[in-house]
DNA sequence: GTCTATAGCTGGATAGAC
DNA sequence: GTCTATCCAGCTATAGAC
């Protein structure tokens, strides 16, 4: 027999399995290529099944999206929390984008970043979906921040989104990358490293390195 | 009367408006509604003359996009060498970035680079257009770090890649961002601010600082 | 809930008139 | 060199059978 429940269930799946196929649609084949019968045809059901469930394609994009980038910013969530410096959070941004190979969920973001730059109704949910990863981001790095010299020098949420759309620039640029090229990530694992080097000067330096600090602190407001 | 160059330039006339075309469509409608029918009712003519010049559509971007690159990174090349530090570098990027919006050939390669992750065919016109860039970053970047304590410490290619990849990401990025965000340029200026303060250190604190970053490039294969 | 069928577009690419 | 005409594939979105 069919109960309620049945075909509750039987339609919730066929919903999930659309936005799995939207996904994948997105990643392998690329924001251009995302339509109706494609991801239908991906999903093994109708394509008409995309307008009854989601009203139109653009809402099927924006659910996907949303629900696979909260729950890829949650299992990274926990992993920031234990980052303790600079350079451990390249390390993580080194494992994340081994993962995204598999996973894509940042790919997915940068076609629809690319997309929205001129499609009106890509645009709010590709700036919902990339400001999860923001706000982790400021949060880690106000975190590591906090207590150290660079304090105060820096404006974090800008910084958040500066790194956040590096990283995407970084992840597109390694979809067109010869195997030879060196990966962009292990560039900024030396300036990083440099970087902390730096901050952890002890001794006459570090003093030294922190007063110019105040100094630059002070006479910050002014270029 | 009609003689031989006539038809020659004006040949050329309708190729080169056609190009134009190409540019301004991927640049205000994005790389998904790049077609025939739309960039040739741009340029004013008929959709066949696209397979006329230039066979198709693919070659029609190469073609564009390379040569209106290689303009727009000839005009850069002057004000490239007369930066002197990372400061002016990043100011020189803000001066680019409002360019950008009224010219936009980072947008366009940008939408270029989202396709190529999926599209073959646009894959190697994507990397040439990007390697002209990339390499004047390149030489930019070693002139400013050659006699500094940097050099030697930073591969300078991966750098200019990741730069790249980052001014890339920065543009997309701005390209949805609300009006009230601030700008990712703010920040990194920020950030190379401090970076190059702290370089300029004279005296007990910069003696430290280089002997520091001596320690760092002796260390610098194993981590 | 899922399907078929259909309307009405837009797409790439080519043939052939001029 | 540029046009019209054309083929056929694919697209969104809806109507309506089951």
């Amino acid at each position: 027999m069919t109960t309620a429940e049945d075909q509750s269930s039987r339609g919730n799946d066929t919903k999930r399995r659309l936005e799995v196929a939207a996904l994948a649609t997105i990643r392998e084949e690329g924001i251009a290529r995302v339509s109706a019968r494609n991801v239908a045809s991906r999903a093994g059901c109708n394509q008409a099944s995309i307008y009854y469930h989601f009203g139109s394609l653009h809402e099927l994009l924006t659910a996907a999206s949303l629900r696979s980038t909260e729950v890829r910013v949650a299992t990274y969530r926990q992993r920031l929390a234990t980052v303790d410096s600079l350079r451990e959070l390249v390390a993580l941004a080194g494992e994340m984008h081994a993962e995204e190979r598999e996973l894509g969920n940042v790919t997915v973001l940068a076609q629809m970043l690319a997309g929205g730059q001129t499609d009106e109704d890509l645009r709010e949910p590709t700036a919902a979906a990339l400001q999860l990863w923001i706000t982790e981001v400021e949060a880690t790095l106000r975190r590591l921040l906090a207590d150290t010299p660079l304090e105060g020098l820096i404006d974090v949420h800008g910084f958040a989104r500066t790194v956040s759309a590096a990283f995407i620039g970084i992840e597109l640029m390694e979809g067109i990358s010869g195997p030879n090229e060196p990966s962009p990530l292990d560039t900024l694992e030396q300036l990083v490293d440099l970087m902390e080097t730096l901050l952890e000067l002890g001794g006459v330096g570090g003093a030294a390195l922190r007063w110019q600090m105040g100094r630059v602190r002070r006479s910050g407001g002014e270029r």
